[in-house]
Formats: C-alpha cells, sequence, structure tokens
DNA sequence: GCCTGAGTCGAGTCCACGTT
DNA sequence: AACGTGGACTCGACTCAGGC
C-alpha cells in the first residue's frame, strides 16, 4: 500500500466547476489521486496506477485508458512515449492555461476522492452560498454600487430570492437552485444535496418565516399578500397555535433550505502573479497529444 | 460483443396546511 | 369531507458507460 505524499490539495473552485460540466469528474479524480501520491511525474507501469484502479474503482483498463487520453487531450497530464513518462501538470500551469483567474479554491483531501462527483457537487452548492454571504458581508458594506453593477451582482445573482436591502437572516439554496448549478433535474439535486449533507460537506435546515399572527381567521388575507407580494404565492402557509388558552393564527411564509457550508475555502494567489508563457504551455500540449 | 449497474429523470408520494 | 397546493423526497424505468 502506498501512502499519500501530501495530506491535503488546493483545488481552484473554476478547476472544479470546468470538471463538473465537462464531464472530467472522474479525470480530475484521477489527477488529484496522481498530485496526491506521486511527487509530479510517474511511469506509465507504476505500481501507484494499479493502486490508483483499485482506489477509484476503475477495473478495465481501457476506462482507465480513456480518462487518462481525456486528462492528456485537456493537457492536465503531459505524457512522453519515449520514457513512458506521465507528468502531472500543476495548478499554476492549468490556471494559466484555461485563464482560470478566480483566487478561490478548495481544501482537498485524500478520502475525498472516493466520493468524488459528491465532492465536486458539494464545492459548487457552497460556493454559491458562501458567495451570498460575501455578497451581504462584504460588497453591501463597501456600498459599491457601480462595481457591484459589473461582478459582485453576477456573484448574487444565485442568491435567495430576497429583495430588500436587508442582510438575509440566513442562506440558502432551494432543490431547484441546485438544479439549475448542477444542471440536473430537482430530483437529482435533491438526492446529491442529501448524500453531500450525509458526508458532512453541508447542512441543511428547513425554513419558515413568520409573517403575521392574529386572533380570527381572515380568509381575505391569503388574497392580500399575493396581490401585494406576488413572488410569496402558493409558499404562504397558516398554523393554528395557542397561547395562554388562546387560539390564534400565524402566517408563516415558506422559505429555501438553509445551507451552512462544510467545505473549507481558500484563497489562492492571483493569477496575473503566475508567469508562465501561454504558447509554451500549447506547445507542449501538442507533443503530448501526438504521443498519445 | 453482450451484460450490468450507476446515473438520470418523469411521475408519483408525502406532508402540512388551504379552500370550498 | 374532498380536493388543491407546493416543496421535499422516493420509485421505477430507461440509457449507456464501463466491466467481463
Amino acid at each position: 500500500m502506498f501512502e499519500p505524499k501530501n495530506n491535503k490539495i488546493l483545488l481552484p473552485v473554476q478547476q472544479a466547476e470546468y470538471a463538473y460540466y465537462h464531464g472530467l469528474v472522474k479525470g480530475l479524480a484521477i489527477y488529484l489521486y496522481l498530485k496526491f501520491y506521486t511527487d509530479g511525474k510517474i511511469k506509465s507501469d507504476s505500481p501507484i496506477l494499479s493502486q490508483l484502479r483499485h482506489d477509484l474503482r476503475l477495473k478495465d483498463s481501457r476506462t482507465f485508458k480513456t480518462h487518462i487520453t481525456a486528462l492528456i487531450e485537456h493537457n492536465w497530464i503531459g505524457y512522453d512515449p519515449f520514457s513512458g513518462m506521465y507528468f502531472i501538470r500543476n495548478t499554476k500551469f492549468i490556471r494559466t492555461l484555461h485563464e482560470f483567474r478566480h483566487r478561490q479554491a478548495t481544501v482537498v483531501l485524500p478520502q475525498d476522492l472516493k466520493q468524488f462527483q459528491i465532492y465536486l457537487a458539494a464545492v459548487l452548492i457552497c460556493k454559491e452560498v458562501t458567495d451570498q454571504e460575501f455578497y451581504w458581508d462584504v460588497v453591501k458594506k463597501r456600498r459599491l454600487r457601480k462595481a457591484t453593477a459589473k461582478w459582485a451582482v453576477a456573484k448574487h445573482s444565485g442568491a435567495s430570492s430576497h429583495s430588500s436591502n436587508e442582510r438575509p437572516k440566513y442562506f440558502g439554496l432551494c432543490n431547484k437552485s441546485i438544479a439549475a448549478i448542477l444542471h440536473c433535474k430537482q430530483t437529482r439535486a435533491c438526492v446529491i444535496k442529501t448524500k453531500a449533507a450525509d458526508l458532512g460537506y453541508l447542512q441543511v435546515k428547513h425554513k419558515y418565516k413568520d409573517v403575521l399572527e392574529f386572533a380570527k381567521p381572515d380568509f381575505n388575507i391569503r388574497s392580500y399578500l399575493h396581490e401585494q407580494y406576488p413572488n410569496t404565492a402558493g409558499r404562504i402557509r397558516c398554523w393554528v397555535k395557542w397561547k395562554n388558552n388562546q387560539k390564534y393564527y400565524k402566517l408563516l411564509l415558506q422559505l429555501h433550505d438553509e445551507i451552512i457550508s462544510q467545505i473549507k475555502f481558500k484563497r489562492i494567489e492571483k493569477l496575473s502573479a503566475i508567469h508562465l508563457p501561454i504558447e509554451v504551455i500549447r506547445g507542449i500540449n501538442k507533443a503530448a497529444l501526438k504521443a498519445a
């Protein structure tokens, strides 16, 4: 059994998104596995690769080859046919290649590779939630109204349907929003969210908001609210409660779930601080593809 | 080259309350 | 009492990548 040489890796969130949306989930798992267990290069007949296939449940060598070829095509891994060496490109290289400018990165641990699709989905969900927090706690405070029009509003776009200028009491997403982020149906989004919660990547809390309390039933209040606040349509709940032996009615608005991120994010260096000539990177890629 | 099972999605169920 | 509503969740059938 080989032990990992690194106990954690910083994965740029943009790279995680790219992998999720381009069918490179397994490929990225292989790439990270090689980063965990090698010091940047590995021979094609190394026993570590057998362990990789076992750990990532890739029993067929053709399956492994498919993913490796995809990684070479994306130039995340280089290959020299003469020496039979794979070269694992570093993060700086890949960020330069794809122009991944965002500085947000997630901390990946070796055990995250076992359920890597759920991990990546959790990263995308938690990123959205932390972006909401960032918008309200940093951008709003700075009052960069003009700047928000460009980039901060984009961050805020996935936030809840909160419309006032008041900071939301909590941050989260409904299944519909999660499905939109993960490019899947609500059913699948729900499954992934539940699994991510089971694996401890996020916490989910169901939420209701108190709207009104009144002593006598008022059957006009619902239509009044719908008229005044169309976005509450179908989400108003009325509960009968008791206080000091007195019956009273409570109107509540059903809200999206609160999601508490358990994923750790870190800031990585500016892309402009990385000095890698893009022509060299692309040249290396062409040579590797020919060889593969 | 055929078989298997993970991933996917539409349809259905559940829950808790509203409406007639 | 019977039916409606909407969000969360489950079921079962289908597809196709991966495995033998």
